[in-house]
DNA sequence: CTAGTTATTTCTACGTCAGAACTAATAGGG
DNA sequence: CCCTATTAGTTCTGACGTAGAAATAACTAG
């Protein structure tokens, strides 16, 4: 089948085409609703859609109300687009091989030894290859991302993990592959994954914030990501949370590093218990009852939950959501978690609803390829 | 002259008369670029609002280009209608009638003895008449603002400083003024007019940060306002700032009401010079350089910097307005103020913007006038 | 005085939409 | 088993809004 057209389409088949995407099967009558399209409209404008192959009817009878005609859903073809996202740390390249509604494929990793931006490069495309060659059809995209800041969706200008500062990134990989590719913040990618298929689905506000290596934080309103210039310096990550805490490597006493990064509580842990121990170990300690292990997780988790209330107080978003390597911490002190939220919340106000993602560096990369996805089907 | 009809306006007539109420004078060429309509359009757009007297042709010839034909801006007649703007706080009812750019035509104030709902009503009620009376013309709607939950644009669900639960503020006033009245949080009314006419104009996101009898917070991300069901508890008031700060009422140690509400920074200098100081007094001092009252107010001013910290740092605006009755506090402490800031931004980070406006209570009533003009010119 | 530039108007062809009338497919009741 | 109510989808048409071209207007710069 060829793949069907996305760059073409304009105007309210763009929309129809969109909403199908990102809400899974809808039948006409519930499009014409969404969108505020007389039903004629509706029939107008899905069928050269359905003609181009980019929509197909399907026959998921819907639970709904079972009076009438029944409807007849339309959905697009996941499978008719696969795309490659590539999420690089300081030591791994972490790849996935998704479809159009950025459901994964195939995974793989490569080791980074070398932080020149050739060795990335070359490393980051040879995987990127491997991904492709594995996949039932051609990729369309790719989306490359990596904590820093990132222009024009392809210029890197400041990776502090990486020592980089300027490297054409997008360019280098496009020359290796040939394929499309856009580059991005991470934060900002795992952000739109999440925003478009993920826990922040269908809500026009809302919060996400990792805990892992470092702290993200991302922010959703009114159905759009919010960003400024600073936003890949990650301003949040120095957040100050408690005043008795640890100093961070900045000299900040207490901020969102120092309490939840997955390097600090292990090092405390390991200083508390005088012997090296690992963050996941670390929070089995903890969860088995050892004594020092439960006091740094639970200071952490207190830390935790004044961040989700800080976040929720100036941004009053409908949900938050937690991601990160390191966010098995909300689960392993969920009640310290809950105190260190009220503490900072009024008494009168809702708990926000708070949903966690898995703590694979799978959701990275699959934010990666949500970017690619999002640069293919809006176009640019 | 006959009120220009709002209501019937619809799809791209309407764009064009909001889009000239809020950007001032505007030629049709300059609409038709922002708009993306072709010129034709504008042409015939603009011709049925011509002749209702809705838009007028100015004759104030822009500074731009001097080559080619000169435009012809259009602007609408501020004076065409007339909006009265009340805020109650727990003593006074503060109120303004404006014109339909939110220009301040008459104030007016009227003591609030007795928080009964009855008494409020017909204070307020009162001084709605009189500042109609006043108005060189019919006076179109009422707005009314308070700190407090409101439902419906009419009903208090809940306002803790006059001590209401579900009064229908809006109905009363209807009733007793006949004109129509919208009602609505104070930090809301402030923060719409500061994005529709005041210091947030132009911003697709800023954040507003209110200091006085208490802390407020509103937020505008791409163009529109942030809220949720909480937001009218100012949950940002209670935000940490200072370890080591004085408590605040409800247990908070260094909160934000505990550091730069005007209460306590008066109490603070009262307490340390052993007499009773006022607020502007205590900041007239520290101006001249008595030592105690530097000491709280540089306190405080940092912990001012350290909010729009927070507050830029989580919601990443462009700009960050300050107001409130107590703002001088960011003059005086201006340094102080710029130390807390940093102390919490990456030494990357740009400063934000940061505008002030007046501490006059008018600012209050004048957003509250705005919200009646925005139900206006939005209908409903 | 002429050429160049920008703004605005007028007119027309085209595309999109809502709405009405109609067909299709189901459930439920007698 | 037929009739009615209900919801989904299709076809057609008239109304409306738009872009685009062409004409006109009003100025500046030389």
């Amino acid at each position: 089948m060829t793949p069907a057209p996305w760059g073409p389409l304009s105007g309210p088949g763009h929309a129809v085409a969109l909403d199908v995407l990102l809400d899974g099967p809808l039948s006409r009558a519930e499009l014409s609703r969404r969108l505020d399209l007389s039903a004629g409209s509706l029939t107008r404008l899905t069928k050269p859609l359905l003609d181009a192959g980019l929509l197909v009817e399907v026959d998921d009878s819907p639970a709904g109300s079972r009076v009438g005609r029944p409807s007849r859903p339309l959905d697009i073809v996941p499978e008719a687009h696969h795309f490659v996202g590539v999420k690089i740390t300081g030591d791994t390249a972490h790849g996935v091989l998704t479809t159009l509604r950025a459901g994964v494929v195939a995974s793989a990793d490569a080791p980074l030894d070398d932080h020149s931006p050739f060795a990335v490069a070359d490393t980051v495309a040879g995987l990127i290859s491997e991904l492709a060659a594995g996949s039932p059809a051609d990729v369309t995209a790719v989306g490359v991302a990596l904590g820093g800041h990132v222009v024009e969706a392809s210029d890197v200008v400041r990776a502090p993990f990486l020592g980089w500062k300027d490297v054409p990134l997008g360019d280098m990989l496009r020359s290796r592959t040939g394929l499309p590719v856009v580059v991005s913040n991470d934060v900002t990618a795992l952000t739109e994954a999440t925003h478009w298929f993920g826990a922040g689905h269908g809500a026009a506000t809302f919060s996400l914030i990792t805990v892992g290596a470092g702290v993200g934080f991302g922010l959703v309103a009114h159905g759009r990501l919010v960003t400024n210039e600073d936003a890949s310096l990650g301003l949040a990550s120095h957040h100050p949370l408690d005043p008795s805490g640890p100093p961070c490597f900045a000299g900040h006493r207490g901020c969102a590093v120092a309490m939840l990064t997955i390097r600090s509580i292990a090092t405390q842990v390991s200083v508390a218990l005088g012997r090296e121990v690992a963050y996941d170990e670390a929070l089995d300690l903890a969860e088995d009852g050892d004594p020092a292990a439960r006091r740094v997780v639970d200071d952490a988790g207190r830390a935790l939950g004044r961040f989700v209330a800080a976040a929720a107080n100036f941004t009053m978003p409908e949900r938050v959501v937690l991601g990160g390597e390191g966010v098995r911490l909300a689960d392993v002190a969920r009640e310290a978690m809950q105190a260190g939220l009220h503490a900072d919340r009024d008494p009168l106000a809702h708990d926000p609803v708070i949903a966690t993602l898995s703590p694979s560096f799978t959701e990275w990369a699959r934010g990666a390829a949500v970017i690619a996805i999002q640069t293919f089907v809006l176009g640019t």
